[in-house]
This record gives structure tokens, C-alpha cells and sequence, in this order.
DNA sequence: AACTATTTATAAGA
DNA sequence: TTCTTATAAATAGTT
């Protein structure tokens, strides 16, 4: 893309070189981030200079991070090298319908994404920075007291199963007790009266 | 680059996006690979797609050797890092006109508040702390870019500021000579005609 | 997976 | 460096 065709080799001229990367560079990382934009992926770029200045980028909050996930991901390609692709189809069915309902709330947030925060400044990107942060831990915060009430919910019925269990199982245990007498009855009876039944 | 402009945000038709993650992914690794190869730079890119499928590029020989050398260089770069903070009035005025659209977005994290939390389920609640999680990021990250751009803009600025200010010194300086020199001129020319008067 | 109409990136020049 | 411009390359929408 220029005046001229270019050669897929390193650039003799320093300067022209130099120039080149400068452009690239910022080509380069551009592109980056409109690909983890408009696809939602995350993407991490590192670049080192030849005289070692580092240029890098991170669709996340940190190289750091994606980085651990790099790590993990190759140390899991090691040994899952021989599995064969079972997707959880039973747990995708049911994300997607419970998504439907969370919609309303969802669309809210989803509606709000990356081109919008084109048009920010600073200070606004630090205000929604904060926003976002205080409405992310009320959320967390809901979420656990939810998970808590849902918790002592669970506790209760919890319970009520067991005593329930209890009674089932010692009724199961009187019926056993109750069939060992009438078999033991008809066992003796057998003895005396088998022939009877068996006519 | 296409039929098209397209827009800075999430592609939202599933199949599109994926259709363009993957023109774009292969786009972006050849990118990475002419940078590299054009202007013999080191060149990491990792990308993780939405289903965690990880693509990757590395100019050297892995990944890994590249990461090492990006902890080192970031370690050196935490007690390099000092900013000023200033305001980039020509900056902002370019943005206030977007403003009114960036209003809508704050809005709607305003409005997104705390009661409507409480309508929502556990599976919704981390649906939405995902997404807040990730929009946190995105905001976070652009905010970081900002800054950058805003930095370059203001050294700019102070360079020409301080040309400014080489040039007043300079008249100022020529004017003091200017003065002392026509100072110097009445004494003398007082001295003369004193005499004269005084005859 | 191919095909173009367009947009985007950028090489060279100023 | 930065801007401009001609041209190469990438790619969005289409088939």
C-alpha cells in the first residue's frame, strides 16, 4: 500500500526503515484493537524496537494478565492434546434461555460498548471508570447477598429433606420389619400348610 | 477497507463476526509478520477468541522468551513513570461537541442503578458482572490511550511554549540594551549642555 | 471460498 | 517530523 510494491525483506536504508516502523507500528497497533473491538476478543501486541523501546497493547486492563492466560492455555495444550470436543450442550442450552430474560438489564450495559468510550475525554472516562466500578460492586454485592438468601433457602429445605428422608427411611425400615415377620410366618405356616397354598 | 465503513463497536450478528475475526486475525498476523520482518523488530501477538481458541504470532523463536524480556522492560518502567497533569484546552474543545453523546452512555449507567439489580437472578447478576467487568476494562484501556495521545499533544505544546518564551526574553533583552543605551546618550548630552547653561 | 467495490494503510515525495 | 498524494492492500458485503 504506497507508491511502490514492497519486498517482503528488511529495509537496507536505516532511515526509510525507521520511518517505516513508526508507521507500521501504529498501523499495526490500530488494527489490533479494532479487531478485539468489533469481534469482542482479547488481543496483546508486543513490540521491541531494535534499539529496545517496547510499544505494546492490551484489549484488557493488562499485558500482565493476558499473559497468565497465555501461560495457562499453553501448559493445558500439553496434556488436553489428545481430547476429543465434547461441548456442555446441556449447559448452553440453559445459559441461552436464562439470557433471554436478563436482556432488559443486559442490553443496558452491552448497548453502552466501545463507541461510545471513543467520544470520551479523560475526565468523563474517569467518571464512568468510577461509575462502572461502584455499579460492578454493587452488583457483586447483590449477587452475594442473593447467593447468601438463596444459601439459607437451601439450608431450610435442606433440612426439611433430611427429616423427611428420616421418616421415609424409617418407614422403609418398619415395612421391612414388617415383611421379615409376615416371610417368617409364612415360613413357619409353609411348613405346616405350603401344600395348601400350592394346590 | 471494503464495501462499507464500518463502525467502531461490536459486530453484532454472530455469523458476520466471526467471518471478520477470521479475515481480520489472519490480516493483523501478516501485518505483525511485515513489521517484523521489514524492519527487524520483535514483534508478540496473542489472540484469544470469544470461545478461548488462542492464535498467536512471535517473531522469535517463542513466545515465552519474548514475555520474559516484557516482565523485565515493564519492571524498569515503574520507576520511570511520573506524569504532569494538565488540560488540553484545544483537546476538549474538540471533544465537547461529542459530549452530547458521550451524555447518553453516562446516563445509562446512572440510570442502571441499584433497583434494577434487585429484579435480576444469580445466573443474570453474572452474566452482568461480566459484561460490567469487561466494559470497566474497555474504558480503563482507552482511558490509558487517551492519556498517551493527550501526553504527545502536550509535549508538543511545551516545546512550542517554550520557543515563545525564548524569543520574549530575547526582546526583552534588546529592548534593556535599547534603554541603557539611550540613557547613556542623555548623560552625556546633559553634560554637554550643562555647561553651556552654566556659562 | 471467491469476488469486487470501497475503504484503509502506507511508500515516496515535499 | 509531519502532510500530502498516488497506489497497494485489506476487507465488507455479496454471491
Amino acid at each position: 500500500m504506497g507508491r511502490g510494491k514492497v519486498e517482503l525483506k528488511l529495509i537496507d536504508n536505516k532511515l526509510r526503515r525507521q520511518v517505516t516502523f513508526s508507521k507500521r507500528r501504529s498501523g499495526l497497533i490500530k488494527k489490533a484493537r479494532e479487531l478485539s473491538v468489533l469481534c469482542g476478543v482479547e488481543v496483546g501486541l508486543v513490540i521491541f524496537s531494535a534499539k529496545g523501546r517496547l510499544y505494546e497493547f492490551c484489549s484488557g486492563e493488562s499485558l500482565g494478565k493476558l499473559l497468565e492466560r497465555y501461560q495457562m492455555h499453553s501448559e493445558e495444550e500439553i496434556s488436553a492434546s489428545k481430547n476429543a470436543g465434547g461441548t456442555d450442550k446441556k449447559h448452553n442450552a440453559e445459559c441461552s434461555d436464562l439470557r433471554a430474560g436478563a436482556n432488559l438489564s443486559l442490553k443496558m450495559s452491552q448497548s453502552m460498548e466501545a463507541q461510545d468510550l471513543d467520544n470520551l475525554d479523560v475526565p468523563e472516562l474517569t467518571q464512568l471508570e468510577k461509575e462502572l466500578d461502584a455499579l460492578l460492586r454493587q452488583t457483586r454485592s447483590r449477587k452475594t447477598q442473593l447467593m447468601m438468601e438463596t444459601r439459607t433457602a437451601l439450608i431450610e429445605t435442606e433440612k426439611q429433606l433430611k427429616e423427611e428422608k428420616r421418616l421415609i427411611e424409617n418407614e422403609i425400615a418398619a415395612l421391612k420389619l414388617k415383611e421379615q415377620a409376615e416371610q417368617a410366618l409364612t415360613c413357619r405356616l409353609g411348613t405346616g400348610s405350603a401344600e395348601h397354598f400350592l394346590r
